[in-house]
DNA sequence: TTAGGGTTACAG
DNA sequence: CTGTAACCCTAA
């Protein structure tokens, strides 16, 4: 009667990412006291989940350092090295025939892409004012809060969309979460101030007034040709249909729960289908990605980073439209 | 409690 | 025998 190694289980595993995902890595304690994990990790201890934890990271450097560390820091450090969309899943397109793939054609970086010119940029927040006042649609136009309440929802959303599809390509890179989740809030926090915000959205809104682009009356601002708008809606509706006003601690809450919600389909995937899922979303994260720092080139300074953010929601928004509710099925 | 270095069991 | 995964020890 030595000590019998008690070799993890896939689902032992699974939990630990999750919790990793869910509380970062560090707070071992705590994932083994969450009882959406405790279930699983009971025979385990804090020692345990961050021994385990460092296999798997050591097991992860070896796996695909390359392409790993681009994955990783690609964003946020526009490096020169815009290679072009290489992406880290060879190990997976074998298999990934499954219904998780959505079946939409989607041109990543490929040729398909006009590349828009410089014009481009200076379109991304104007679409969002758009969608925001179009969709709004309150008589006599909106003020410049209303629309800095719509887009900051979008934005926020999308951003917890962004982390979602992070976290699925972390899944077969675990040493990479400590270092992105810290990154994500950063990202969050910084551009999404909502001095920072309100000041290039007046800038923009002032802009557009300029141009004729839009109408200004009183505070108010309405599309030019308001009577007969498009039939276009918002991309969350159906799903939540985001009240123009939603507050912080709310939009915190949903976050949160769909967070939850995805951390619990995820651990219940198999390898394939996660696999399948991370795919997916990296290649749009990355489409996303790709087109905020082609932005970021172009802006100057001081609004580079909002400009870059604008432009990561303007593409997700574009990403996104095609594929209504992120499938997210909750069970415990 | 955690991070990190060290040790033991086990598979190939 | 060698490498890896689980387990142990200890400073902070």
């Amino acid at each position: 009667m030595g000590a019998p190694k008690q070799k993890w289980t896939p689902e032992e595993e699974a939990a630990l990412k999750a919790g990793v995902i869910k509380h970062g890595p560090g707070k071992w304690r705590t994932i083994l006291k969450d009882p959406q994990f405790s279930g699983v990790l009971y025979l385990r201890s804090n020692v345990d989940l961050k021994d385990k934890w460092r296999n798997l990271s050591v097991m992860a450097n070896g796996w695909g350092s390359r392409e790993k560390a681009r994955v990783a820091l690609k964003r946020i450090h526009p490096v020169p090295d815009h290679g072009e969309s290489s992406m880290a899943l060879e190990a997976v397109s074998s298999q990934s025939d499954d219904d998780l793939v959505d079946s939409r054609p989607h041109p990543p970086s490929g040729g398909s892409s006009p590349n828009d010119g410089p014009k481009r940029s200076i379109m991304r927040l104007d679409n969002l004012i758009m969608e925001a006042i179009n969709h709004l649609r309150e008589p006599g136009g909106s003020n410049k809060n209303s629309i800095a309440a719509y887009i900051e929802s979008i934005a926020a959303a999308f951003l917890a969309l962004w982390y979602l599809y992070l976290l699925a390509s972390h899944y077969f890179l675990p040493s990479s979460t400590a270092l992105l989740s810290p990154l994500v809030n950063n990202h969050q926090d910084q551009y999404w101030a909502p001095a920072n915000f309100k000041r290039i959205l007046s800038a923009k809104l002032k802009h557009l007034a300029a141009n004729g682009r839009l109408v200004k009356i009183k505070r108010k601002y309405k599309l030019p040709g308001t009577s007969t708008l498009s039939e276009r809606r918002g991309p969350m509706e159906g799903r939540q249909g985001i009240s123009p006003r939603i507050d912080r601690e709310e939009m915190n809450n949903l976050i949160k729960s769909q967070i939850d919600s995805t951390i619990a389909s995820i651990s219940n995937m198999t390898a394939q289908e996660a696999a399948a899922a991370a795919a997916q979303a990296i290649a749009e994260a990355e489409a996303a990605i790709a087109e905020a720092e082609e932005a970021a080139r172009e802006a100057e300074a001081a609004e580079a980073d909002a400009e870059a953010a604008q432009a990561f929601a303007e593409a997700a928004l574009k990403t996104m439209k095609g594929r209504n509710t992120p499938r997210v099925m909750v069970q415990t």
